[in-house]
DNA sequence: AGCACGCCGACT
DNA sequence: GTCGGCGTGCTC
């Protein structure tokens, strides 16, 4: 197994000539040098090299030896610049992996996983080259003489299951383990054994979390037992720490790294496991280019590495769950008990019953509210959607005031003076409120949806007595805003708070027992396969705001679609009927995880150049279509294709939809480059998006 | 990305 | 005949 990097080596043992990715100039392309006879000892996988290059020195990464070369008049290799390689052979592989399935070039992808080094720290910071250190001393090794148990027989009579991941984790071979559940503190008890355990046996982990707060809350706990092991990549790191860690990391002076996406590529070179926390996060994917997703990098590396993985999260992906039947992951689930679940109610309240089309607030609601002010308790209302209101329709022929441009609903909103606007959040364009429908002429037409302002507006005149604040976007003027409007209701100050997504991060919920969800409806209804998925999780992690429960609490949702499956399984809380749903729907529209979705985008100031370029491009496709080497796909957004307005730029957009993405992207990386320089520069750009996250 | 090469039209 | 326009292709 060779992964398609060569190793070869000749016969005499020697390593010949060396295959080489230029760091400094963006070919897709892999030059062949030969290596001297001094540099033979020391070159290897991922060693960085000085090079000539066109009459100049650049610097280029080792990614391959061969014995041979039909290159003729190759030049020698100049320098090697580190001591020790940058990145370990595993990690060149991993990187090889993704510049193929992403389709982004090996010289990106490599760029991107290596530290920003400016010349005067390789001297100062270099890799000294310890010898592989013994393994940590531990509290346990004096105690425990049977090394093979990471949890004790009483923990694995009460939990099963505990007995399976010490098993993966003995074994020390290439196996997932997707833990799902909403017991925090069960995780971390695993993530510390797990650790431990890989730790005395003088191997490494990595441990990735989607954001900054999660990351800081795992680095707290992680750091009591492992401080001067351990290695947090936080938000605010520049090049220089950044590269100073991976020093440390190359020394094996640290043996834990903690981060974000990007410390999947740390190199550790006697990694024995990797733990992606809530690794349903849509923040796992790099959304610039090299456009990854850490989770899958981080199964492609424990599959390279051939070491354990454990993914853990509240609410799996769709693609992981499938993955658990289809790929043999292991499933184990650790979910808080029942006396929780009795003291929370959830109520759905379905909105086409009541009464009053244009109230936002629900009878219902309303009463819980009042219920909740009068027992001195704080209430939560969550909606995601900023603005006032989200869009206008006419209640007579359905017509939705568009961006001519763009082709979206335009957003409703109020200036500072009050006065009614529409603006598109696609280009900014921005429209008079009309009060007759331009289709059909009547005066039925008005907003409909809101926003937190409106909702604000509404509650403010329903409770008038009550203390309300609002945090969103929009709320927050100076940087300090967000800390004061936290404090304030966490020190009880505040009774109702309307918020975004950003509740989430830094609320006090201990004293809050009712939530209310607004509408569930506008995140379920975009135009977007994943739109359920994201509502079920994202209402999930809202839910599980109450992380203590010792008295009663109440969530209500209000929805115009009780039925929808999502609704339903959040109401009951069951994992399993979202996922037999959903991978029924799924399947039915040939969706992934049973395909996979290219999103290819094209940008440009003039439109008629975007247009050209759009053309161009499908006819490449349908040229790839008639070639025997690729893949069956189908071709979304070309038939009608829609040129739209963002920003300054003209864009258009295109799905693929392919089941074998390997195939076609061997055959689709063939003219790429040919066709990319050709047609494509800084004015008008193309990019090429592998399962995406977003459709828009 | 640059830079050479080459094929073509315009010009002292 | 020769200068320079830019489209095409190569760089180990």
């Amino acid at each position: 197994m060779n992964n398609g990097i060569n190793e070869f080596i000749n016969m005499h043992g020697e390593k010949k000539y060396a295959e080489i990715v230029i760091l400094e100039y963006n070919f897709d392309k892999i030059f062949h040098y030969c290596i001297p006879q001094d540099l033979k000892d020391r070159i290897s996988l991922g060693s960085r090299v000085t090079i000539p290059f066109r009459g100049k020195v650049t610097t280029g990464c080792v990614v391959g030896f061969l014995a041979e070369s039909d290159v003729k008049n190759l030049k020698d290799i100049r320098q090697i610049t580190d001591r020790k390689p940058i990145l370990t052979p595993q990690v060149i592989r991993l990187t090889k992996w993704i510049s193929n399935y992403y389709l982004c070039s090996w010289e990106k992808i490599l760029n991107y996983a290596i530290p920003k080094t400016r010349r005067a720290w390789l001297n100062k910071f270099d890799i000294t080259d310890i010898s592989p250190q013994k393994p940590p001393r531990l509290p346990e090794d004096d105690k425990s003489s049977d090394n093979e148990i990471i949890f004790s027989a009483e923990e694995v009579k009460e939990k099963t299951l505990l007995k399976d991941i010490e098993n993966i984790i003995n074994n020390k071979k290439f196996k997932t383990v997707l833990i799902r559940g909403n017991d925090f503190s069960s995780r971390m008890k695993i993530y510390l054994r797990c650790i431990r355990k890989t730790l005395k046996e003088g191997r490494q982990a990595i441990v990735l979390a989607p954001t900054e707060s999660h990351l800081s809350e795992l680095a707290g706990l992680l750091e009591k037992e492992f401080k001067d092991n351990m290695v947090v990549f936080d938000e605010k790191i520049d090049q220089k720490a950044k590269y100073q860690k991976w020093i440390k990391i190359r020394n094996s002076q640290v043996n834990i790294a903690l981060g974000m996406r990007s410390s999947i590529f740390v190199p550790f070179d006697r990694l024995g496991l990797i733990i992606v926390e809530r690794e349903h996060s849509s923040l796992y994917k790099e959304e610039r280019s090299p456009r990854y997703n850490a989770r899958e990098v981080a199964l492609k590396r424990a599959e390279l590495e051939n070491i354990p993985l454990i993914l853990s999260s509240e609410t799996p992906s769709v693609e992981s769950y499938w993955n658990v039947h289809e790929n043999n992951f292991l499933e184990e689930e650790l979910n808080t008990g029942e006396e929780r679940e009795n003291l929370l109610k959830k109520t759905i309240i379905d909105m086409t019953q009541e009464k009053s089309k244009k109230k936002i607030i629900s009878y219902e609601l309303q009463q819980a509210i009042s219920r909740s002010l009068k027992n001195k308790r704080q209430v939560v209302l969550f909606l995601n959607k900023r603005g006032f209101s989200s869009f206008m329709i006419c209640s007579q022929c359905g017509h939705i005031p568009k961006c001519p441009d763009c082709n979206t609903s335009l957003s409703y909103h109020l200036d500072i003076q009050k006065r009614a606007q529409l603006i598109c959040h696609n280009c900014g364009k921005r429209a008079k409120v009309t009060d007759v429908c331009a289709k059909c002429g009547s005066k039925e037409i008005r907003p409909l949806g809101m926003g937190t302002q409106k909702l604000e507006s509404e509650i403010k005149k329903m409770f008038t007595r009550a203390e309300i604040r609002r945090l969103d976007r929009d709320s927050l003027i100076k940087d300090d805003d967000y800390r004061q409007i936290l404090e304030e209701f966490n020190q009880g100050n505040t009774d109702i708070l309307i918020g975004t997504q950003m509740v989430l991060k830094g609320v006090d919920f201990n004293n809050v027992d009712l939530i209310g969800i607004i509408s569930a409806d506008t995140l379920l209804n975009l135009p977007d396969y994943r739109s359920g998925e994201k509502t079920f999780q994202l209402l999930s992690e809202v839910i599980s705001s109450f992380r203590e429960i010792s008295f009663p609490k109440e969530v209500i949702i209000q929805t115009f679609n009780p039925e929808d499956h999502c609704i339903v399984a959040l109401r009951e809380q069951d994992y399993n009927y979202f996922y037999q749903k959903e991978i029924e729907l799924r399947k039915e529209l040939d969706y992934p995880p049973f395909t996979h979705i290219i999103k290819i985008v094209i940008l440009g100031e003039e439109k008629e150049a975007v247009k050209q370029r759009a053309e161009y491009l499908i006819s490449y496709l349908e040229f790839l279509r008639k070639d025997k080497e690729s893949a069956e796909f189908k071709l979304l957004g070309a038939v009608d294709m829609v040129l739209w307005k963002s920003r300054n730029d003209f864009k258009v957009q295109f799905l693929v939809k392919v089941k074998d993405l390997e195939k076609f992207n061997q055959a689709f990386k063939k003219k790429y480059d040919k066709m990319l320089s050709k047609h494509f520069d800084q004015k008008n750009r193309l990019t090429i998006d592998v399962d995406p996250v977003r459709m828009i």
